[in-house]
DNA sequence: CGACAAGCCTGGTAGC
DNA sequence: TGCTACCAGGCTTGTC
């Protein structure tokens, strides 16, 4: 499931669970994971280590350990797992923290897609992977979120999934964004208002805001909001028209013909 | 069996 | 010509 509300749950179970208990061992099943590091460094540098606190930008949550930061990136099939005393390892645990108190943290992946890493400089891993200003981020302003769309083209959903623009937004939350916005998926950057793009930071900082808040549990949604019904044919929320299925830059997309309107 | 799936990355190309 | 921005396709493997 993993967009940033998902991750942000995946924080606070984290930071609820698996911090400051000193790393026995760091086992690891599937090196392809692995990114710029080997299993064996990624032991070293976590063994007798405590995890003691977590960032989060965009969809990547890194926790301090030491000197340096474990970085964990959730791909498509992501999770985290904890738990305490003996018991065999989760499905698809690819890589197993075991503490010393006999608890133990595995990051769960069923496809490869994802990322365990260990790493110095954060905002400087940050800058290389190219990654924009946080969608929550204090200082991303209306006037700044203007700014980054500016001069750009292309369908909006593809603009708002950008990570290097917007670190964040995924394929699912775009889609509620735009309900909200009542922007057809296919806009093209270059021909929103100024107006557009402002509600569009309104609803987008609302959306993650409120999504986040419930650590991606649609469950848990507002009534109106469009994800429990991201479905073909389900009905729309907001007119009961039927939801309709899109392809946008290689991703699906869902949206209502109705209440999102392309503007010719 | 093929199509598809919440992630990102790479390489090619259109257009300034 | 050179650089960017944009996009198609790929990665991976489980599910429908």
């Amino acid at each position: 499931m993993p967009e940033l509300p998902d991750v942000v749950g995946f924080q606070r179970y984290l930071e609820a669970t698996s911090l400051h208990q000193r790393v026995a061992k760091t086992r690891v099943n599937d090196g392809r994971l692995l990114e710029d590091v080997t299993a064996g460094r990624l032991a070293r540098c976590l063994k007798g280590r405590r995890l003691e606190g977590t960032t989060r930008h965009g969809k990547y949550l890194f926790a301090r350990a030491g000197e340096g930061w474990l970085l964990l990136h959730f791909g498509m099939t992501g999770d985290l797992h904890y738990w305490k005393g003996p018991g065999t390892d989760p499905d698809y645990a690819q890589v197993i923290f075991d503490f010393e108190n006999d608890a133990h943290l595995a990051y769960i992946n069923k496809r490869i897609l994802g990322k365990v890493g260990f790493i110095h400089d954060m905002d400087g891993y940050i800058d290389r992977q190219g990654l924009g200003l946080d969608v929550l981020a204090g200082d991303l302003t209306g006037g700044r979120f203007a700014k980054l769309l500016a001069g750009r083209s292309g369908p909006i959903k593809a603009r708002l999934m950008d990570q290097s623009l917007i670190a964040g937004v995924g394929n699912i939350y775009s889609d509620e964004i735009l309900f909200q916005a009542r922007l057809h998926p296919q806009t093209d950057a270059s021909d929103l208002s100024a107006d557009d793009i402002q509600k569009l930071y309104r609803v987008m900082r609302r959306v993650l805001r409120v999504a986040a808040g419930k650590g991606g549990d649609l469950g848990k949604f507002p009534r109106g909001y469009f994800l429990p019904s991201r479905e073909k044919g389900a009905p729309c929320p907001r007119c009961g028209g039927e939801v309709t299925k899109i392809v946008v830059v290689g991703r699906s997309g869902y949206f209502c013909p109705q209440c999102q309107k392309p503007t010719y």
